[in-house]
DNA sequence: GTGAAAGCGCTAACAG
DNA sequence: CTGTTAGCGCTTTCAC
């Protein structure tokens, strides 16, 4: 409707030429107290305000990074973006955020129109990153990069946990309570490094911990609650005590299965998840998990870029002493997150098995 | 790193000029074989892609609408927006989201933001959309606008359950299961329209039904399972028998919290909330709540935007026999969405009261 | 101090 | 059919 105010139109209100008006409200280069008087009034009088296209074509940068994550229905990703954003936001960048639904596909569609876009810089998590094309085709661009819940690769930066190390310690926790058969529940096992990473850690504990290889179950979307094959598992001889799920989300929903086959949590079958997410405190028992800083993980990928960002900027201005730098300024090396175990109620002794007892055992950041 | 390739470099490679790359990679005007077999290969050779900010300036779209929700932790938005941004990928449309979390300052920031950045369109959620500034703002900017969650304001189209009437409903159910003193539990009672509607129509439904007005308890964040507010009046001589939240993740967090008091949900206390997310059905007892379809909101809320912006691209095209025609084309009407109560085991009979029984009551689209 | 002018990458007339 | 040209809105020399 309303015409659409540009730099011009400010320029002619305040008969000054359009080079002004870019100086005063960008506060670059100097001007009269008195003509910036009549730029800012002509601006507010006029409701300007700068179109970013014009800007970034310009300037060659969007202060926007894009950031890519499976789905934003698993809280963990919902957090950490959230928090990726405020933090960004705080940093004067915006957020463009894409969905891959764990679908490869759509992950290099995303990505490539993240490029398209012109973000300054990209946050994403992969189902698989190892040799992953589009990370390769990413790279290639010199586009300052930092993963999210991936395990770094060479070169790029990642805020994660250490699946492996946090598995083994779920499979530690069972065998402390005298679980001999457990099982490992999978959603995307194999669209996920995620939760294979999760199970050979998980399996290597198991064995270290001399119980026997636990079982993988996949199971797709939401379990089904009458989903034979885990049922079997769960009653009858020779049943499991233990079921460790690839993700909070996935436990909860077990317990609930659990639940409608008449089974008791820990009674019968012990839970646990991974991720920690508020509603494994919400609800009873409560969930036993790898509880992990889905925020803290999103603030720092967002810090970690905008640091790769700011730093990539700074190598551009001042070409110093650069007769040919390789321009690339050496990717931070993101340690990983600390998580801990959240020992709850969800998890119990074995039927007929059992030990000590304890609160939490927490692990350093790394 | 690599050099950016432009459509510049790529007509040079080609041997022909810009235009024409133009024309062929859009499929845009003609091209002899001959020629376009150069361009396209010079182009994949390069491995060139559009800069999405010289088009989007030169064509004056961005193919791109901004979405604004409050938080994302909360699953509905979470669904909402994953939907919202399904829909638009399929209509080619990306999606550039911001989150308020409940902040109007921040709304009218981010709304802002998105407006610099010349979004075709925009879908968004407001605390409070009646008479709010910004919605003004964006009004007279005469830029395609859908609301999500939001009551319709006049000529704003909106994807939307019509709160007080569920909530309505919600009173009803307590009073046949024999209810007498009920509570509404609000989690952000100053900030949100939908919170209010919520409890007049609860308020309402009850006084409707004979019982007493239900109390309203605020609560912040989530709810402290110390809250000695709550906790007194779910306890002792004339405690409640029930408890309205006003979303299900509040809903939820209460049923842990009563479990803590020694209380049982539903034995001691009903527990009803608001919006039918997938956790509420993983839990025992499964959460008895009014049922929308997040998914579906997002969806329709993109298609209706959507169909508004290739509708004002359409009026700009053939301005046929527009004299001064008022250019704006009407905004569809978006009538409410269908919801549905969901009698689960989280709402039982009032200690010493209740009635009949049954299954669901689904209400029509309105 | 301030304005004119070039140009970021692209599309859309308009000539040939 | 195809190349030239003029901007889209803005920043940034570079003279005045």
């Amino acid at each position: 409707m309303s015409p659409v105010i540009t730099i011009k139109d400010v320029a002619r209100e305040a008969g000054c030429g359009i080079a002004t008006v870019s100086r005063v409200l960008n506060k670059s280069g100097a001007a009269s107290a008195e003509t910036r008087e009549r730029v800012l009034d002509a601006a507010t009088r006029l409701g300007f305000s700068f179109n970013e296209l014009g800007r970034s074509l310009q300037s060659q940068r969007t202060r926007t990074i894009g950031c890519l994550v499976p789905s934003l229905v698993n809280p963990v990703f919902a957090e950490a973006v959230q928090d990726l954003q405020k933090e960004a936001l705080g940093a004067g960048f915006q957020v463009l955020l894409a969905c891959s639904n764990y679908d490869p596909a759509l992950e290099a569609d995303a990505l490539r129109m993240l490029l398209a876009k012109r973000v300054d810089g990209i946050v994403l998590t992969l189902s698989s990153s190892a040799g992953n094309p589009a990370l390769e085709h990413l790279r290639g661009q010199g586009l300052p990069l930092c993963m999210l819940y991936n395990s770094p690769v060479e070169g790029v930066p990642s805020a994660y946990v250490d699946n492996r190390r946090a598995a083994a310690q779920v499979a530690a926790e069972f065998a402390r309570l005298g679980h001999r058969r457990v099982a490992f529940l999978a959603l995307r096992f194999g669209a996920s490094d995620r939760s294979h990473e999760r199970y050979e850690g998980f399996r290597d504990g198991c064995l270290a911990a001399g119980l026997e290889a636990p079982e993988l179950i996949e199971v797709d979307e939401a379990i089904r609650f009458e989903d034979v094959k885990l049922a079997q598992r769960l009653k009858g001889p020779g049943a499991l005590t233990g079921v460790f799920a690839s993700n909070d989300y996935l436990a909860l929903s077990v317990i609930g299965a659990l639940h409608d086959l008449g089974l008791s949590v820990p009674g019968d079958v012990s839970v646990v998840g991974f991720d920690g997410i508020d509603m494994g405190l919400a609800i009873r028992p409560r969930l036993a998990t790898v509880v992990t800083d889905a925020r803290e993980m999103g603030r720092s990928a967002a810090q970690t870029l905008i640091g790769m960002i700011d730093a990539q900027g700074a190598a551009t201005d001042q070409p110093q002493n650069s007769q040919k730098s390789p321009q690339k300024t050496p990717s931070p090396e993101l340690p990983g997150m600390a998580f801990s175990f959240r020992r709850a109620e969800s998890l119990g002794p074995a039927r007929g098995g059992g030990t000590d007892d304890g609160q939490a055992a927490t692990s350093p950041p790394s």
